[in-house]
DNA sequence: TCTATTTAGGTACTTAAATTCCGAAATAGG
DNA sequence: CCTATTTCGGAATTTAAGTACCTAAATAGA
């Protein structure tokens, strides 16, 4: 079973997650909340939220009433940084294929594969976080 | 550094591998050669090739003079079904970030994503063995 | 028939990434 | 203050991919 994108747990955790607390404005969210809204694991959510905070895309709040709040400038976030931020800086350019050393002149794909990477990216660039604040 | 399309180490060994032989043909090509000409890892080109072995792509003769060599119809193998063995079957038409259950009514990426996976799924479909045969 | 070569295939090891666990720190509310 | 709540962050665990190792089987060629 294998999935053609690339989008680790994390990274769909962060997205998720980020997206309820944009609705759920201005009103912050704790973890066990949003957990439970995505039903999914808690502890790894804390961890993605640490990413996020450390980031600056959320404000974290310990103690009781705590939890996350999206920082002033995070609206304007694309999802293309959201995702960055957890599974690391995309790399265009180059042939997905190419980590190992090709042996053929061109590219067996003609950048096809090329031409879909960019794809893939400019659609999560396109989206911003304040698409989905305050709207369903 | 992350890369948005999903591909193994061992499918691209997979692919690469096997485009060589094609071109090779009708002279067989054993995996220290091959390993030599992609400049990977011996041991691990032998268990991929293994593998495509056991689902009929390659016949293999062991001893000196031995090596792969494309089954008959390996020929008109398309690229997806070479990736398939290797990485696993591909399941379209789900989220890529449908790992979590999704509070959203419908996906937050308005099946874009979906587009997407289909792209480099038809992709992979139209590009044939036989593209590659007894030509540069 | 013997020997060197080469794949088969099982097991075990290594490495890296993803995930979980747990004690420490912060803070709101009583 | 004290306590319950909640994030923080380092450590440990789990999982997956890749790599190495070893013995067996096949076979070409001397
Ligand atoms: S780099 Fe080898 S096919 Fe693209
Ligand atoms: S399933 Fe949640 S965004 Fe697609």
């Amino acid at each position: 079973m294998s999935n053609l994108i690339n989008i680790s747990e994390a990274a769909s955790l962060a997205l998720h997650g980020l997206v309820l607390i944009a609705k759920n404005q201005p009103l912050r969210m704790n973890v066990k909340v949003l957990a439970e809204e995505l039903n999914a694991s808690q502890t790894h959510l804390a961890k993605v939220f640490q990413k996020l905070s450390k980031a600056g895309l959320v404000k974290s709040l310990r103690g009781p009433a705590g939890g996350f709040e999206l920082n002033n400038l995070a609206e304007d976030i694309t999802f293309l940084e959201i995702y960055e931020i957890i599974d690391g800086k995309v790399t265009l350019g180059a042939c997905p294929f190419g980590k190992i050393h090709c042996v053929f002149q061109s590219c067996m794909f003609d950048n096809e594969l090329n031409r879909i990477s960019t794809d893939i990216y400019n659609t999560f660039k396109q989206i911003k976080l304040s698409d989905f604040s305050k709207k369903e």
